[in-house]
DNA sequence: TCTGGGGTCCTAGGACCC
DNA sequence: TCTGGGGTCCTAGGACCC
């Protein structure tokens, strides 16, 4: 949950012309003008969120196979341990949820079939998505590989239209340029367009009309609202608070001596629907994570530090592939009885290859298992303290013997990423680093 | 019944510094 | 002769989201 932002910021008449100039060229084919960027206009925010986009995205890949089955589920892995990322509609109707484990989703449905998630698909598809959007609206904020924030204060003038027509013409745009359907939810504010969107799937368009939040949202109870989790939920049941409406009753001051100042500000202004929340191109990113369930749990130690290897390299692959370099790095497991660990390590300086992220890891995976040693059902690393790549380094401070990593070791790296661009995968595969 | 993989944000204690 | 206090960084854990 973030608490960020105080409201729309108050932009200079200078600012404002110079944004306004920008975007009449990059949105050329919109009639926009100075009126969407005024900071005092009503805002007007829309979610455009995929109607289960796994599930249309597998059967887009296959329309004869996959995109025949009715009972269909995506998730799973072949090692038998997977969960549901995402059921048909059909399924769903059986009880099958996300997130659910695959073997329970097929005692439950049992006539399903089960298909990986096509990840690749998915990725080039969110992206047409946000294409199609960017062409509709001046601020898209992808939240995730199905969710667009829309900002799109001011427009109902411009457009001369109502945002709930201009939602369906969204909605009806997406799908005819990506054949991808959405649901779309519009409000003053983010979180309000996040409740709507809800009742408007599936394949469906719900706006709040201005006025109206502080009503739709007491309509909910508080479980539902998004950043209230099961443990918060638990939390706020003991003080009785389970509808909205329960806690609408409560003073601040009162929120803030149950649940801390920050969470208990965050709730008060929540179901009151004030969301300083703005829709913005995303941030840069915080971190870059592999993580691997094996099959079967791992015993031996040497099988377990080979899997180190390769998940570092492919943390590290992907670190560079951002044009990161990561100062943190921090080994996660989860043993067989599900107890989870992880133990890091932050350096003075950046790192971004294969051998000094794995140089950093194994002994902080040697720390883990020699606290608790039992089977290891996942492994990961995680890389943090990110910093842009072409930041400028220490390196020629340390450049020594004991140095992590060298200029050399990283144009290293990066000709094997580009035999990997290039030849596959499998075309470079780590072994020397193998004995440290 | 057996629990994925990719993230973000918050908390809280201890170290360290001024 | 007793105990400062505030800011920031590091670390581990956990809640939450899709």
């Amino acid at each position: 949950m973030s608490a960020t932002g105080s409201g729309p910021r108050r932009l200079s008449r200078r600012i404002i012309s110079r944004l306004a100039s920008g975007m009449r060229s990059r949105f050329a084919s919109l009639p926009l003008g100075i009126a969407m960027l005024d900071p005092e206009a009503p805002r007007r925010i829309m979610l455009v969120d995929c109607d289960m986009f796994f599930v249309q995205v597998a059967r887009l890949m296959d329309p004869e196979g996959v995109g025949r089955e009715r009972l269909l589920l995506v998730g799973g892995s072949p090692t038998g341990r997977g969960v549901v990322t995402s059921a048909s509609y059909e399924a769903r109707a059986f009880g099958v949820r996300s997130g659910m484990p695959t073997t329970q989703a097929l005692r439950l449905c049992p006539d399903a079939v089960v298909v990986p998630v096509p990840r690749g698909a998915c990725a080039s598809k969110s992206r047409a998505i946000n294409d199609t959007l960017k062409r509709l609206a001046p601020v898209v904020q992808a939240a995730s590989i199905d969710e667009f924030y829309l900002d799109l204060s001011g427009t109902e003038r411009l457009f001369g239209e109502e945002l709930v027509q201009t939602a369906r013409r969204i909605r009806e745009a997406v799908l005819a340029e990506t054949r991808v359907s959405v649901s779309v939810g519009g409000g003053s504010s983010r979180s309000v367009a996040k409740l709507a969107v809800r009742r408007a799937k599936p394949a469906g368009v719900h706006v709040v009309a201005p006025g109206e939040e502080e009503t739709f949202v007491r309509t909910h109870r508080l479980g539902e609202l998004p950043g209230i989790g099961p443990a918060f939920a638990v939390v706020l049941a003991r003080r009785g608070l389970v509808e909205v409406e329960d806690a609408l009753r409560i003073e601040r001051a009162w929120l803030r001596a149950w649940l801390g100042e920050v969470r208990g500000d965050w709730l008060y202004d929540r179901i009151r629907s004030v969301d300083g929340g703005t829709v913005s191109e995303r941030d840069a990113r915080k971190s870059v994570s592999t993580e691997r369930t094996f099959g079967h749990d791992l015993h031996d130690d040497r099988t377990v530090e080979r899997e180190l290897l390769r998940i570092c390299v492919s943390a590290s692959a992907a670190l560079r592939e951002g044009g990161y370099r990561a100062r943190t790095i921090t080994v996660k497991l989860r043993d067989g009885d599900f107890c989870t660990r992880q133990a890091g390590h932050t350096l003075p300086d950046a790192v971004e290859t294969d051998h000094a992220i794995y140089a950093v890891a194994l002994p902080l995976l040697r720390e883990l298992r020699s606290r608790r040693r039992t089977g290891v059902r996942l492994m990961g690393v995680a890389l943090t303290g990110l910093v842009e790549r072409e930041a400028p380094t220490q390196l020629g401070l340390f450049a020594g013997d004991d140095a992590l990593e060298s200029a050399r070791d990283r144009a290293l790296a990066r000709v094997i990423d580009d035999l990997r661009d290039r030849f596959g995968r499998a075309a470079v595969l780590p072994g020397r680093v193998l004995e440290p």
